[in-house]
DNA sequence: TGGGAAAACCGCCAGG
DNA sequence: AACCTGGCGGTTTTCC
């Protein structure tokens, strides 16, 4: 990235010295507990139960204005050291009833990818970590500079993975209420259909002024536009890895014509489908 | 590239 | 009273 200042990252652990993570990497930490004195932010990556050592580093340096963030079962980490306590925090939704029982003065948000409470910041499942991590940077940076990171994150991610990262679904997964999530799965399905607002009503036995409005309570956009959001990523992947020409990727991805989905396309990702072919042709 | 039809969006309101 | 719901119409967006 031009021109910013940016992080100075570090690695510490109670113990330094090396660690074998559970896909048999070995890890060498170089830094204990003292490298939280002096840390603006710290990341709490991962569960193991905090020793009187763990918890007092971590409240010291809250106490001093560092600040706290907790990945996916991080959260859980932070909940047993208090500095949760009385607040609202995300985690994993596999640990969702745990903690709400253990912690009971914590606020679980059960609906979010993260949330921002000031000087503790925590997030639902690793995939979630991303965005509170751009979410922060967003913060010290500004979105353009979130933005190209997150460009260049997406690209990568992207080329490498499959629907499941479309899944929108930060509500809990077995909710019988959660008709709407039900829907965005079907959707995804039949991206190459004619999805029209009221088509998607339907499947949701929902008239569609309140399938709009239940839609972008638990999505924060709107049926149409995560629609071709998502029919945008779609004819990306296609881009990326077939051999389907312009037009038949449009009428793949449920845009009726190559124009329909060049226009849609264009502004989205600032490239046109066939640049954007180009620029992965190497690969 | 442009204009007009169709669809989607959304504030508002009445009714449950 | 505090919700949730579904319809109406004006505005915006999308489509061809």
């Amino acid at each position: 990235v031009v021109g910013v200042h940016w992080y100075r990252f570090e690695v510490a652990a109670a113990q330094p010295g090396p660690v074998r993570l559970d896909m048999g990497l070995d890890l060498m930490i170089r830094r204990g507990l003292t490298a939280l004195r002096s840390a603006d932010t710290i990341i709490v990556a991962g569960w193991s139960a905090p020793t009187p050592q763990i918890t007092d580093a971590l409240n010291r340096a809250h106490r001093r204005g560092a600040r706290i963030v907790g990945f996916c079962s991080g959260t859980l980490l932070l909940a047993a050291t208090g500095l949760l306590e009385g607040r609202r925090a995300a985690t994993h939704w596999h640990l969702h009833e745990h903690v709400s029982e253990r912690f009971p003065g914590i606020e679980i948000a059960t609906d979010v990818l993260y949330v921002d409470d000031g000087d503790i910041l925590t997030s639902a499942g690793s995939s979630a970590a991303l965005d509170l991590a751009l979410h922060i940077v967003r913060l010290d940076h500004g979105a353009a500079i979130a933005n190209h990171v997150a460009r260049n994150m997406v690209t990568s991610a992207h080329r490498h993975g499959g629907q499941q990262q479309f899944v929108v679904a930060p509500a809990a997964p077995c909710d019988p209420e959660d008709t709407i999530s039900a829907t965005m799965e079907w959707m995804i399905c039949h991206l190459d259909d004619d999805l029209s607002l009221m088509a998607m009503a339907r499947h949701a036995h929902l008239s569609t002024r309140q399938f709009a409005r239940r839609f972008i309570a638990s999505t924060g956009t709107t049926p149409h536009r995560w629609l071709t959001r998502h029919r945008i990523m779609r004819a990306q992947e296609l881009l990326e890895r077939g051999s389907l020409s312009i037009e038949e990727v449009a009428h793949a991805t449920g845009f009726g014509s190559a124009a329909a989905l060049r226009a849609n396309f264009t502004p989205q990702v600032t490239t046109s489908p066939a640049d954007y072919r180009r620029s992965f042709a190497g690969h």
